[in-house]
DNA sequence: TGTACATCAGTGAACGCGCGTTCACTGATGTAC
DNA sequence: TGTACATCAGTGAACGCGCGTTCACTGATGTAC
């Protein structure tokens, strides 16, 4: 396999190739993923259309690698968060901040798949380990006695179909709230990034934080 | 205001108007919003691109047309429902009907926002009649004491900044009632419409009659 | 009922644009002796 | 240390495409007398 050697000439390639990336994500931050064009990002940086062949075999494969970058830096922030010893509610504020920062970035992973582009494999991986973070907490937040509760119906399914939660340990009670916490969420964060509570008066924080409550308050009956 | 009156020439241009979003339906249910093209429908209907203009004065009337076409069609289903006598989770399954019948339509009133294109008023109006549907139902569905429940923090918000719902006489704990059916079933049918459950093992459906249970059995608290 | 005129649907050519991508080539940078 | 060669970054021209939109025009349909 292709090992990166420390040459100058990779270390150039590397740092060109996050250029571009850069740059990606201030178009689509502009316009969205599917106004994301490589020539007019090589217009950005100066260069020639073509020069960007160099760096990436398609339009596709840079899409790849700037969803590949959002799952890494989503995952990587739940994890920092969790390592600093943030509990549930910390990281559904940490996934908020993150979404804030940079709408389309959330969008690209969560939101309207861009037509025509399959996402690769290689991001399921990333997709495991965010899984894990939130296992893990879920699994903490629980009150001691939900750990024993005789499963419902959809529990129970879900302890028969985990592969998704790569083995996490967790009690079929900790995999119902962690699904809860990524419907709900992002129920939440979707209409907000989207522009759908503008005009309506309430503060979507507050709504966030309302969601939050519930979740922590009924974790995983139904 | 411009009468439809009923000439022949009138009832010609209707159809032809009702044709040519039926091929935009069926272009943006292949390829998405963004890949809607005047052109290529003009095509598909044996048309020379510029016939089109006597219809529609631009791409951007159509995509109107088209998301006002999308919320009479959700909220006549929805009321249609209603006045069959279905409750609130009737009105959340024909919901999911309606989203899975065709899911590039509802996200292209609840995805991710066609890049430059902005909604017109109108469709707020439409929109406040699926909130009048869906606040008579969730007022119906509150336990009897729901109704006098000392309000929450984020209910007495609520209750301050109702202008969304259209003036509705439905009490605070109905306010957030609704906007958790409305977050939590988005979130639900988004990631599976977007087919972020594929491969993770579990039914979509049985998340989505869970999700449903949860909201019932505690109705607005945070 | 028939003729004269106005209205309107649809065509084909054209404009300007930007896209992804290929190709042959220049010039600079690194490597081997 | 200097020379000969290979590697690679970047350019400019070109291809083919499809887009939205305008314009002058033809031919059919409707309207008024």
């Amino acid at each position: 396999m292709a090992q990166t050697d420390d040459t100058p000439r990779e270390r150039y390639r590397a740092q060109v190739r996050a250029e571009v990336m850069a740059h990606a994500w201030e178009q689509i931050a502009t316009a969205g993923a599917s106004a994301l064009s490589l020539n007019a990002i090589a217009k950005q940086m100066g260069m020639s259309g073509p020069a960007l062949y160099r760096y990436f075999a398609n339009r596709d494969e840079l899409i790849t690698e700037l969803v590949r970058e959002a799952y890494r830096s989503l995952a990587d922030t739940l994890r920092a968060a969790a390592d600093d010893g943030a509990n549930l509610t910390g990281l559904a504020r940490a996934l908020r901040t993150w979404a804030l920062a940079d709408p389309q970035r959330y969008l690209l992973i969560y939101g309207t798949p861009v037509p025509g582009y399959q996402a690769p494999e290689d991001t399921t991986a990333i997709s495991g380990e965010i899984m894990a973070t939130l296992l893990t907490a879920c699994t903490a937040a629980l009150p001691a006695d939900a750990r024993d509760t005789p499963p419902t119906p959809f529990t129970a399914h879900l302890a028969d179909h985990r592969s998704w939660a790569g083995d996490h340990p967790a009690p079929p009670a900790a995999l119902r709230l962690a699904l809860a916490f990524w419907t709900r969420l992002h129920g939440v964060l979707s209409l907000e990034l989207a522009g759908h509570f503008t005009g309506m008066g309430f503060y979507p924080a507050t709504l966030f934080e309302a969601e939050l409550t519930d979740l922590l308050a009924q974790p995983g009956h139904g």
